[in-house]
DNA sequence: CATCAATTGAACTGTACAGTTCAGTCCAAT
DNA sequence: ATTGGACTGAACTGTACAGTTCAATTGATG
């Protein structure tokens, strides 16, 4: 029941992801200045909020004048949808981890529960589910987008895993998709609270590895064989 | 595994929560303008986020001057903090039911899971999260108190009630701080994201009914007697 | 009725910011 | 060398809003 990864190493694509973004509408390759744009704003807006970053530092943080900014945004809105946007797309894939080596079940889950909890609590995950809950409501069809691309994707690999597993004899579940559910949550929510509300030193918080460990060893007693 | 209970009433005391709230800092209770205003702001703030709120709104919605308003409160920041403080006061005991007369375990934990689902999804709570997420950043110690009288101490009053089931051998817990956040988990994991981001009709989405059962059901299966 | 505190309404100050404009610069392709 | 598109920097417009001020009004109390 110790087989935990020592360290997580979770990929912070922060730097550098808007390099080579193509734009859904066009299908063109973003220039670089917008990319420039969408960096900065990126890093502007997750750590302070829509509201709170003026374009004034949008552009400075850039390097680069607001007259561009506006060159290639038509407005304010019109940057953190498509900043939004394009941070979204890398979420899923990098959440499910390989574990067709893993030699039984429930290494294969350990491994899966610690690689949720260290995408989960990486900051920019933090920093887009933080900025998606906030401003959503006033930017009509974002949060949808983000679901889509984002943890419906996830939780829809998960699914698919232990439907597999299933099939192979080595769990038993009639409902994957609610186990799939039920075994991020249980990874997820002990865990995500702490960050999202920044609780360094609530005595009640519990660490990772008894999380994980405790999710994988209560979804195997419900769905492991016999 | 039927016993839901049809509709869950949670009593939404989002009118009139202010009408006689005492402020911590003097020990007085609040004056009717200020409650007025308290009332005003809690609505506007919940509904639009602090930034998209102007003082002269909130003054408008108070039916009270703007004067009045700064009478009673030093700045707009002020304000918000007072609100979400005495929005949080009646948070934990709200979503832990009455579960004395349950005749077993299974139907004592269906009840307390529709309880939490039923709570959490409410709009009043929905919107002191949204509001907690967006804004804990610039506010310090507004998310730690929020966390503190509300999830904590709901937590801590299932883990109580856990331990004692424990005690009288109709579970097996080794960890109830643990379990109490699992089965918390397991509910609201599935369920608050459609709320929280407005998805309707997500054809992935689970109905609560699906979702408490299930709770149920692998907590037993975990944690039930032998 | 007189008093006094709370409240009102309306005008005012200062600032921050979205978005525009434009003359001038840079640079790559011809 | 010239042209043309992208970019700059700085000034500018208009608006929204936090917070202030104050003379006039209300209303409860003695």
């Amino acid at each position: 029941m110790n087989n935990q990864l020592k360290s997580m190493e979770i990929a912070d694509p922060s730097a550098g992801c808007f390099g080579h973004v193509i734009d859904p509408e066009t299908g063109e390759e973003l220039p670089a200045k917008a990319a420039q744009v969408m960096e900065a704003g990126s890093k502007l807006f997750t750590e302070q909020g829509f509201g709170a970053v003026s374009m004034d530092q949008v552009a400075k943080a850039a390097g680069v004048s607001k007259a561009t900014v506006y060159a290639h945004f038509q407005s304010k809105e019109q940057l953190f949808v498509a900043i939004v946007r394009a941070a979204c797309l890398s979420y899923a894939e990098n959440a499910m981890p390989e574990v067709r080596d893993a030699p039984d079940m429930r290494s294969a889950l350990t491994r899966i529960g610690h690689s949720i909890a260290g995408f989960l609590m990486a900051p920019r995950t933090m920093a887009i589910y933080r900025v998606i809950v906030a401003e959503g409501p006033r930017f009509p069809g974002l949060a949808q987008g983000y679901y889509e691309t984002g943890p419906r994707t996830f939780k829809r690999l998960l699914a698919k895993y232990l439907t597999e597993a299933v099939e192979k004899g080595l769990l038993q579940i009639d409902n994957p998709r609610l186990a799939s559910e039920q075994f991020c949550s249980m990874v997820r929510g002990p865990l995500y609270m702490k960050v999202l509300l920044d609780l360094k030193d609530d005595p009640d918080l519990l660490d990772t590895n008894t999380v994980v460990d405790g999710a994988v060893e209560v979804f195997l007693r419900s769905y492991g064989p016999k």
